[in-house]
RNA sequence: CGGGGUGUAGCGCAGCCCGGUUAGCGCAUCUGGUUUGGGACCAGAGGGUCGCAGGUUCGAAUCCUGCCACCCCGACCA
């Protein structure tokens, strides 16, 4: 099976690589780092849009357009920002380009210069803020909630598709608010509302947590994260949100006046997930047959598949096949029927596999005579022969089971994959053994974290909400700790 | 940006060390036929500035120099 992808355990990077290619969600462009999505990733990513910009909405957001270029003096403005940020800029210098003189092409001409240089976005907190100052004047100004849905450039050294490519796609939202707490509250709401689309959309269970300050986002207070443990036990960051508090306002010097007639800067957050979590759903869910989707974001949900011995037979199976795919539709399942004559079924089989389409049904003379179909369902590999009757029925909660069941397969890899340790040497080899998340006490210090990073290369991945108040030493330096932090290597 | 590797048809590769007919093979594509319940078979056909630019040579895919791209390993990051 899966002849045509690495296998997982021998070598789970080139996996990767294969199954992006081969399942003809992305490629590498002309250009260094940046990627082309393919019709079929890019339809997986509208799916992901889709339903977020609901949950965007539903929780009283709206979308906006700041510009792609943001002048070199917006981003020095905010000290931490620029620092961040500075050694990852693309930089537009010139506006005009004109025939060489000398030969043949054309060149940047020279006589065009920018007065001042334009960098390409990489992130937006810059020019929003700029524009804030401008809308906001008073209280009933407040609260901005405005979200936008763009592309960001960020000159990263090494490239891997999805998870980190030189140009990406992405939303950040960037809200305004009157107090600290609102602040803080908007920050701590949308980090909940990314954790309920890993798991109810992705099936990708996630832990919750705020960084540690080396970890923090260039600019923010606190940063609110959400990690998720891949399958070769490597951490990844699906989605930040974070409190900026009044620094850009204080860096574009946004104030207002609350109702007590008292000038007050504004309290700020911003929050953003980006096509990397394309990366996280692969990596997550997927095998050596190729991509395994979840129900909720599969482009396509179910395929039919048609059996037969020639066109004559495939015609007369049709208006069959076209009324099971009318009623599935009816009811909001997005079905394909590939009666391409050219691929046999075997070869369709697997091509579906490999595209991770939840559910399969296969149907031949022998189901049209016993009024029956073959059902096989994507996560389990499994399939079975039912009754035609009830079809839509047995289909629309076999999707529902699918989607738990992958749930319930990523949250047990983590379980199984979470170890609270108390020694070092047992931090060491858990990591060299297989990683995954190794929660552990740490002294708080940042010295501390450093040193376990140039020890093993795990970080802190985040101090998770939920872990309890316990009394413990820190796993490197002995030094006394209230609280378990989530450790793990990480893409 | 440092170390290693690769670049030959849409894809995967051989040929290169040791320069010399018309650059091969598999898959894919096209045509015709037989097939179709897990990646079909037969026959025929088309498809190449050998990554790019220089150089050495009577002659370069092959040797030399520079550049570019991709992959792997490090430093940086969502």
């Amino acid at each position: 099976m899966a002849k045509f992808l690495t296998n997982r355990e021998e070598n789970y990077s080139q996996w990767y690589n294969d199954l992006v290619i081969k399942a003809d969600l992305a490629e590498s462009s002309a250009v260094r780092g940046c990627m082309i999505i393919k019709p079929y990733g890019y339809a997986i990513w509208e799916k992901i849009q889709a339903e977020l910009d609901r949950l965007f909405k539903a929780t009283g957001h709206v979308n906006a357009y700041f510009p792609l270029f943001i002048p070199k003096s917006f981003l020095s403005k905010e000290a931490a920002h620029v620092e961040g940020f500075a050694k990852e800029c693309a930089v537009v210098t010139h506006y005009r380009l004109k025939n060489d003189e000398n030969g043949k092409g054309i060149i940047v001409d020279p006589t065009a210069k920018l007065e001042e240089e334009l960098i390409i976005r990489p992130t937006s907190e810059t020019i929003i803020w700029h524009s804030y100052k401008n809308w906001i004047q008073s209280y009933r100004d407040l609260t901005i909630l405005i979200n936008q849905w763009a592309n960001v450039v960020r000159w990263e050294m090494r490239t891997r598709l999805f998870l980190r490519t030189t140009e990406f796609l992405w939303q950040e939202g960037h809200t305004a608010h009157a107090t600290r707490e609102e602040a803080v509250e908007e920050a701590e709401k949308m980090i909940n509302v990314y954790a309920g689309f890993a798991e109810n959309s992705m099936a990708l269970p996630v832990i919750k947590g705020s960084k540690s300050e080396s970890e923090r986002f260039a600019g923010a207070i606190d940063t609110f994260a959400i990690e998720a443990l891949m399958q070769d036990g490597k951490a990844l960051q699906a989605g930040t949100s974070h409190f900026l508090g009044q620094n850009f306002a204080k860096a574009f010097d946004v104030q207002f006046t609350d109702k007590t007639g008292k000038l007050d800067y504004v309290w700020a957050t911003s929050w953003g997930v980006s096509t990397r979590l394309m990366g996280a759903l692969i990596m997550a869910h997927s095998d050596n047959n190729g991509l395994v989707l979840p129900p909720k974001l599969a482009p396509i949900q179910v395929v039919i598949i048609p059996i037969y011995r020639n066109v004559d037979q495939l015609a007369g199976m049709s208006g069959k096949v076209m009324k099971i795919k009318s009623d599935l539709e009816a009811v909001g399942i997005s079905v394909k029927y590939d009666d391409r004559d050219n691929n046999k079924p075997g070869f369709k089989f697997a091509d579906y596999e490999l595209k991770g389409v939840p559910v399969r049904l296969a149907i031949g003379p022998r189901d049209l005579e016993n009024n029956t179909i073959e059902i096989a369902r994507r996560d389990t590999l499994t399939k079975e022969t039912i009754p035609t009757d009830n079809l839509t029925a047995h289909i629309q909660a076999l999707l529902i089971d699918i989607q738990e069941n992958i749930y319930k397969k990523a949250h047990d890899f983590r379980k199984e994959n979470t170890f609270y340790v108390n020694k070092w040497d047992e931090f060491l080899r858990i990591l060299d053994d297989k990683g995954g998340f190794i929660m552990a006490h740490w002294d708080g210090t940042a010295e501390t974290e450093e040193k376990i990073k140039e020890e093993t290369k795990a970080t802190i991945r985040c101090i998770p909400f939920d872990s309890p108040d316990e009394d413990g030493v820190c796993v490197y330096s002995g030094k006394p700790s209230k609280r378990r932090v989530l450790f793990a290597r990480s893409y």
